[in-house]
Formats: C-alpha cells, structure tokens, sequence
DNA sequence: AGTCTACGCTACGGTCGCGTAGCGGAGATG
DNA sequence: CATCTCCGCTACGCGACCGTAGCGTAGACT
C-alpha cells in the first residue's frame, strides 16, 4: 500500500473522493449496527448518508464490497499493556475486551461476521484477519509471561488465549452474567492458576 | 401443550398437515444451515421442499414465524451422563458439545441466531430459552459436584459453565484450533484446577 | 357413500433493491 | 481562468419476494 510509487507524494486524491468515502463508511456502520448485514443496502446508505446512490456505485462495486470495507475499517489492535507481570497485562487486556464487548457499537456486529464467515468466503477471510489482529498483542503478552518463567515453559498460548477470551465472549453473547471487570479477574485467576499447575494433572 | 383438553385425544391432527409441515421445517433448516437466514425465503423453502407456497402460508404466518419455528425444532438437551465423578460428567459433556458443534449442521446456525436475537426481539427469547435448555444439564451435573464436595461450596455454577463452554465455542468459531477431546479435557482439567485452588487467591 | 378439509396451481398487484445511463453543476487543480 | 474530475439527480428496466384470491382435485373423516 504505501512506500511504492514515486517520490514523496501520497497519491494525492481529490478530497471530494476521501470526504464521499467518509460518509458513506460511517453511513453503513451505524445500519450495520443498528439494522444488521442484511438491511445495510446500497439505496439504505445512500438515503441515510446524504450521498448518491450512483456515487456510492462508483466507489464499490456491490453491497458486499461495501459492507466488507465499512466492518474492515473497525479494525484495531489493543495496545501492549506491559505492565510487569503477566498477571497485570492479561487483567488489563481482558478488561479492555469486555469493555469493548459491552459499550462499542462495533461489537454488535461480531456476530454478524461470524454468521458471514460460515457461507462467504471473502467474509472469512476478513474474520480471520480480524481475528489474527485482535490476537496478536495477547500472545505476545502470554508468550513474555512464558519468557519470564511466569508459565511453565511447554505452555500453549493460543490454549490459554482461547481460555481467557473464550468465557468472555461467551458470557456476552450466549448466557446471561454480566460482563465487567469483576469477572475478567475471575478468569484470569483462574486461568492462571490452571495453567501454573497444569503440567502435573492433579490427584 | 399437552396436558390440557379433553380425555385422552391428543387433538386429532390432518396427517396431510403434519406431512406438509414437516416437510417444510425439513427443507427450511437445509436452507438455513446452506445460505443463512437471509436466503431462507418462504419461495424458496416452497421450491425446495415441494410444497406450494400457499400451503405455506396457510401455516405461518410469513418468514420470520417458519424460520422460528424450524431453529426451534432442532432444540434439545444434552443427556446426565452420570459417570459417578465430576470430572467424568464433563468430560462427556464437553466432548458431546464438541462433537455437535463440528459435525452437525444445525450447529451452523448458531451465529446467525445470535445475530437475528442482537436485532429481534423474538430471536431473542428463543436464543434465551435455547441457551436455557442446554445450560440446564451441565449446572446440574456441577452443583452435584459441589454437593459431593469436588468444588469448593461458595462455587458458581454460571462461572464454571462460562469458562467450560466458552474456550469451545471461541475455537469453533473465532480462533483456528481444533475442537476434539483432546481439547475438551484439557480445558476441564485446566478449569478444576483453577477453581479448586480458587478459594485462596494464589501468590 | 357423502361431506369436509387441505392441498397444488395459476395469476396477480405491489414493494424493494439492483445496477446503469445521461445530464448539468460544483468543486478541485494548475 | 480553463480544464478536468467528481458529484447529485432523474429515470429506467429488471428480477426477487411478498402475500392473497380463486379454482379444481385428492385425500381424510363418519
């Protein structure tokens, strides 16, 4: 994307283009949100985006490139929290998981990704990079947390990944408890505790 | 449902209504385990099940009740299996969910129900009362550890079926890991560990 | 046997969204 | 200022589904 071309230019586009794709992506992410993949139509987001249809049509080609280009521009990676301890970074990014779980608008539609992914496979794989993202800065943290002898050193980290974010995510959108930071320290007590004796299977 | 009435009559249905109805629910789960709810129009269940759409419509009331109602047809509880020893009951517990959610197709449908339940409000009751269903056994075989002193007493139940459940379907779904016994036991072991030494917060 | 009920079929009007064409005007660029 | 690009607007044909009506027939009940 960047770093190829010629000298110091950034391609230089109209601002009439940026500003047209501005509005329409924030257009279809508050119907993805709101109304899900299905009523996020071209003709939808043109009426809610104040932009024209047929200026929607010159920048994508159909509804799917649309919505795959608005959910793909949600995408972040959490900040390294680097607290010390494996124990202070895993609290830290849990908590930040199950406050984005609860209050960002953008996590409604996770589900609505993952029910994409199942048929699509250009929806796949946006999820997977989503995914892969998302979980870059965690097994960074376990992996130090293995470094500094705070995990045996045989530890699996995409396991304990799955053992962390797993009953997050499960507590958001399948059963009924509250998501806070009560229970994210829970799990990573837990966790932790398991996995420090896991090498010998108790009893 | 039934209980009510008269004497002994379990109300005398058509069989021509019960083989049209439950030819349709048939064709519309294929439809939504193969193209999602979206595509599971009542034309298209009518073309792919044989049966006209009138008789459809003579049955449900439009698309949303047949889509209900064919999800809610593939409901059921997991069985006790009772083995004798907390760790035994969830293993087969764990090991069954991760045998359905890889090899049965209804399984498919699960994101798409959460997401219909995110935005519809009678999605949502049925996710509820689905989820509801499902929990209902696994609560059940770990308050009977509780009980049998395995778990320590001030134990939640919800906790532990969060912390179950969720590395499962968080692999099926999210992370690329496989979903097998192997994985299942690991994840009972690592979460009895955890929550036995769970009274004493460790370090 | 006769009656009653459910079904299949054809046909329809209506809505929604698709994707494109052609035009005039406004804004960017040099 | 002149040119070039992008945008908004109107208009259109098209296909997919919707949900209903009306009719004849086959199967179920007594």
């Amino acid at each position: 994307m960047t770093g190829a071309g010629t000298p110091p230019a950034t391609v230089r586009t109209d601002p009439r283009v940026l500003r047209s794709r501005a509005t329409v992506i924030a257009a279809a992410l508050d119907l993805l949100t709101e109304r899900g993949i299905a009523a996020t139509t071209v003709e939808a987001v043109a009426e809610r985006s104040g932009v024209a249809k047929t200026t929607i049509y010159r920048h994508w080609k159909d509804q799917p490139a649309l919505v795959l280009d608005a959910i793909a521009s949600t995408l972040q990676e959490p900040p390294d929290p680097d607290t010390g301890t494996l124990r202070g970074d895993l609290n830290a990014l849990l908590a930040g998981l199950a406050t984005a779980l609860r209050d960002s608008p953008a996590a409604r539609l996770m589900p609505a990704l993952i029910d994409a992914a199942e048929r699509d496979p250009a929806f796949a794989a946006l999820h997977r990079r989503e995914a892969t993202h998302r979980h870059r800065t965690v097994r960074a943290v376990i992996v130090r947390g293995i470094d500094r002898g705070e995990l045996p050193p045989d530890t699996d980290p995409d396991e304990v990944l799955d053992l962390l974010a797993g009953p997050v995510f499960y507590r958001r959108w399948v059963s009924t408890g509250t998501v806070d930071t009560v229970f994210t320290t829970r799990v990573v007590d837990l966790v932790l505790a398991g996995v420090s004796r896991g090498s010998q299977p108790l009893r």
